[in-house]
DNA sequence: GTCTATAACGAGATAGAC
DNA sequence: GTCTATCTCGTTATAGAC
């Protein structure tokens, strides 16, 4: 029998149970890694059976490539939130790291961060989509720096793109350390010394 | 019967199993992740069984804390050497960030900064071993910071134990993300940039 | 769409012979 | 110090009833 019937609200999807899992799974990979977990524990948490989840996600790996297509789509939406306001770039660039300390402040990594460790062990369809979320990730942020830059809230030399690199990867390796600490504070910190060399800076 | 029995020579250590263990260990460590190996994995690749394994190392929790002792041990080495010099701290930071780079070109991921990824699956003794890595770099880079804004070599604002983070966190993301691509240059050049930052700078 | 039951395999670990 | 043999459990995945 269906555990949970919930019906279609007016506002919002309805958690079905597919959603759940995605839901589940995420906050999985983001804590434990890919590997780090198993269908047991997300059926176990959820109250359903492992068949039932095979049902909704065929293999490990489909699931898997579904989470980062979700995470990265929801990504994508936030970023351009961000990049639609009519702040200066140095403001944008300080919310897409609050956006960072967020997930650590719920105790996650990022999801692709994390996927990145393991990434010699997945299989290449979710190799691929981690990418991409970096590629997204660095495209974003190489438009913002440039518009800073033109318009004089940020200062650095070079290609954007090499900036955008430095900063995401900054970003991804200051959680990584933080949670080892379980200091938010940590990422904080580095996070905020990242934004004021971009914009106190150079010369 | 002993596979090797490999005379000890007057001058290093011959490979004894245990080592050989570690080394082959530590190698899938930094490109599978602690999760992503088994002891078949290793047993295959040096042509023993898994029960010669368990009695160099009763427990995986066992081997992994050696494996973080060891690789500790060894980047002490490396870092009073480079501390011990009389080069100036920029020499020293690019020293430092050389050896990440050169773990990188061996197509793996700092051994504890890929640890911190799988920190909530692992036995505490090894979270602590993490820490304990972590605070021997901060420590060390530190000084080295603080000894290159005092002669001139370095500027930057605020506590040396920041900017040490930052640093530390922004390698170890670099790799991580650049191991994503392949692509050591992707690294080298936040390295570079990060080291200008702190050379070139301030205001 | 969810269940029970089970297959098929790999994991970490141990006993005991040599 | 290394082996063979085995145990126990967890893993992904499937078949088929409801």
């Amino acid at each position: 029998m269906p555990r949970v019937t919930s019906p279609a609200l007016a506002t919002g999807t309805p958690p079905g149970t597919a959603a759940q899992v995605l839901d589940v799974a995420e906050r999985l990979v983001q804590t434990r890694g890919f590997n780090g977990f198993s269908y047991a524990d997300i059926a176990a948490e959820l109250g359903i059976t492992k068949a039932t989840l095979h049902y909704h996600f065929r293999t490990k790996a489909e699931l898997g490539g579904r989470l980062i297509a979700r995470y990265t789509g929801t990504f994508r939406a936030v970023l351009e939130s961000i990049g639609a306001s009519s702040e200066p770039a140095s403001e944008k660039l300080a919310r897409y790291a609050r956006v960072y300390a967020e997930v650590l402040r719920n105790e996650r990594m990022c999801l692709c961060g994390m996927l990145a460790a393991e990434y010699s062990t997945l299989p290449p369809p979710m190799q691929q989509e981690i990418r991409r979320f970096f590629d997204l990730n660095e495209a974003w942020l190489s438009i913002v720096l440039e518009e800073g830059r033109r318009a004089g809230s940020l200062r650095f030399d070079g290609p954007a793109a090499e900036v955008a690199a430095l900063f995401l990867g900054a970003l991804e390796g200051a959680m990584l350390v933080a949670r080892s600490y379980a200091d938010p504070a940590r990422f904080d910190s580095s996070s905020a010394r990242l934004l004021n060399d971009l914009t106190a800076p150079a010369k």
